[in-house]
RNA sequence: GCGCCCGUAGCUCAGGGGAUAGAGCAGUAGCCUUCUAAGCUAUUGGUCGUAGGUUCGAAUCCUACCGGGCGCACCA
């Protein structure tokens, strides 16, 4: 019930929803319990809930079970006795007592509505400004340059697209984030992998390995020996190849756009790591031991001080990452970092959120870990062969899952973004690869092609539709689900946690109601022009919210025909 | 040893104080001279890891334990 919960304790208006009844049910039970008891109850502490079967009604109360012990009567004598009072109101169609809740049912032509303001408003009835002037950057993937993307940059990268449309459509001013680890030791590792790929240099670990490392070896033999004893300068030359020739090819592929791609070496280039440097310096948060400079980070939560400056002059990794998040939030301003890593960085994000504080920035900066994915097919851990690779790439992903690229993406992306980012997640490679309706990707494409074919099979009809018709239960369970797209967005958006695998199962449900509703009320019928206008406006409005949740939030295509 | 995450149907996962615990897949039985059957309907299947505690009420919160994953560098 998070979903319900924070519609209750929001402190922000939810924009538009069917919920939007509920204050009005708060002040009618506060006045109802002050008539039968004398008792005066806070609306505060008035929750309402939707209860998750329909036949208790759209909306239920509690309240009976929290005055139970201060009347010293049972929940039930006190839901019967509230309702006699309750039900003189005209909004509802019934309220009933039963097991010491006290059920509600909207009369129905208050869904109505709400299907003319999807009509009217399309994809701003999604929208909402509670997130508006502010700046909030979304950093994601951010893999190092030393070779192609794999399964979890996929998880990551999908959950920071999605993430980011969702804050966008709240108001946010977003912007998408790409880190570059062009700078760091993992460069010189690069540089020596191309060396040992070369025949240049011994090594045996500690060093990347992979047919893309051995392409570029062949394709720049010159220049390599020429370079031979500045593994830096030719790990950087290689990082550049794999950032253009893979990593943004990649990312092009899973379609998702980045604004920033942020060059770690810029930031020594610019001389921000001395200034951010100095900074801490100046603050007295930094300290000389043992020929190391170190950080106070143990002072803002880290379980230990951490080395900043190694004893051979080098920054340690930690000194650049904090130069660069003082720089988003000094520099660029952000409002809100959201970072999102996989989940085996858990023990750096607690040191870089220890760091950051100590900039004065931690409640600015936050986290998202995604835990570990593996792939399964028949039932069993699938792993690369060894000849490729040991890692399974995305592009190795897309060709598992087969079929074009843009719909194995989407098929990647609807699998990644229907699990929580705390599930270790198995990805069933058998599930994606089924083109049918056993694959909840196409479950819900299907569900937006034929709200395409039966308006595009309809003669149109400028009159004005009569909603008043939809009386069916299967359309109104339908509009009702339609109705929760905007507070479910918001609620997304501000919960801490961004949960915004619930957009599929959103998804999934709007399209199960909808092929329901297809099966059971005809919508062209050339007998009952009336009635087929109301339902094609019911129709459009599904596609509406289907276009919505699907194209702009989780970031699929929806096709228009299947 | 310490920390984070997970343990829910045969499988993959939702639900994270409320009413008989949900979905998809797998299984069973039906539905196409009618807007796409990539669909719909019905149905089988669960001591919510174990044991305590808090509560009118616990899958949900607390504690301990048992399983599994991942982290605990002057690597990044």
């Amino acid at each position: 019930m998070l979903f319900w919960r924070y519609l209750n304790d929001n402190k922000v208006k939810i924009k538009y929803n069917i919920v939007m009844f509920e204050d009005k049910i708060k002040d009618e039970i506060q006045s109802s319990v002050s008539i039968c008891f004398g008792e005066h109850i806070k609306t505060a502490d008035i929750i309402i809930e939707k209860p998750s079967d329909k036949k208790f009604g759209d909306f239920s109360s509690n309240i009976s079970f929290q005055l139970a012990g201060k009347l010293k009567k049972s929940p039930n004598d006190i839901a019967e006795k509230l309702v006699i009072d309750l039900i003189k109101t005209n909004n509802f169609e019934k309220v009933e007592a039963v097991s010491g809740f006290i059920n509600f049912k909207l009369k129905k032509e208050k869904y109505f509505k709400v299907l003319e303001d999807i009509l009217k408003n399309k994809e701003s009835f999604a929208k909402n400004n509670v997130l508006k002037n502010k700046k909030i950057q979304v950093e994601f993937i951010s893999a190092n340059p030393t070779g192609p993307l794999t399964l979890a940059n996929g998880r990551g990268g999908y959950s920071g697209d999605t993430l980011s449309n969702v804050l966008a459509f709240c108001g946010a001013n977003v912007e998408r984030e790409y880190y570059v680890n062009d700078g760091g030791n993992q460069v010189k590792i690069l540089g020596e992998s191309v060396l040992v790929s070369a025949g240049l240099l011994k090594k045996e670990d500690d060093i990347y390995r992979g047919e893309y490392i051995d392409k570029w070896v062949k394709d720049n033999k010159k220049e390599i020996e020429k370079l031979k004893e500045k593994p830096f300068e030719i790990g950087y030359l290689c990082a550049k190849y794999v950032m253009e020739n893979y990593i943004k090819a990649e990312v092009k592929s899973m379609k998702i756009g980045f604004d920033n791609w942020y060059s770690e070496k810029s930031l020594y280039d610019r001389g921000l790591v001395e200034k951010a440097l100095s900074f801490l310096d100046n603050k007295k948060l930094t300290y000389e031991k043992d020929d190391a400079k170190w950080l106070k980070t143990s002072e803002f939560g880290d379980d230990k001080d951490r080395v900043i400056v190694k004893t051979n002059g080098e920054y340690t990794y930690v000194m650049p990452d904090i130069a660069y998040h003082w720089e988003k939030f000094t520099d660029r301003k952000y409002n809100q970092v959201i970072d999102i890593l996989g989940a085996d960085h858990h023990g750096y994000t607690e040191r870089m959120l220890a760091g950051v504080a100590t900039l004065g920035y931690r409640d600015n900066l936050t986290y998202i870990l995604t835990q570990m994915v593996r792939l399964v097919k028949n039932g069993k851990e699938f792993r690369m062969s060894k000849r490729k690779g040991v890692v399974v790439t995305i592009e190795d992903l897309f060709e598992l899952i087969g079929g074009e690229t843009s719909e194995a993406s989407d098929v990647a992306r609807f699998f990644f973004l229907s699990r929580s980012f705390n599930t270790h997640m198995d990805f069933d490679l058998d599930l994606a690869k089924e083109r049918s309706e056993k694959n909840p990707v196409f479950y819900v494409k299907y569900a937006y092609a034929r709200t395409y074919g039966i308006l595009s099979k309809s003669n149109k009809n400028n009159s004005k539709p009569n909603l008043k018709l939809l009386t069916e239960d299967a359309e109104i369970e339908l509009i009702d689900k339609l109705s929760e797209l905007p507070a479910l967005v918001q609620m997304i958006a501000t919960t801490g946690d961004y949960p915004v695998h619930l957009l599929t199962s959103y998804a999934i449900e709007v399209a199960k109601k909808f092929h329901h509703f297809y099966d059971k009320c005809r919508v062209i019928d050339e007998e009952n022009p009336e009635l087929t206008n109301a339902r094609l406006s019911l129709v459009s409005g599904t596609k509406i919210i289907l276009g919505i949740v699907g194209k702009d939030l989780i970031g699929i295509d929806m096709p228009d025909k299947m």
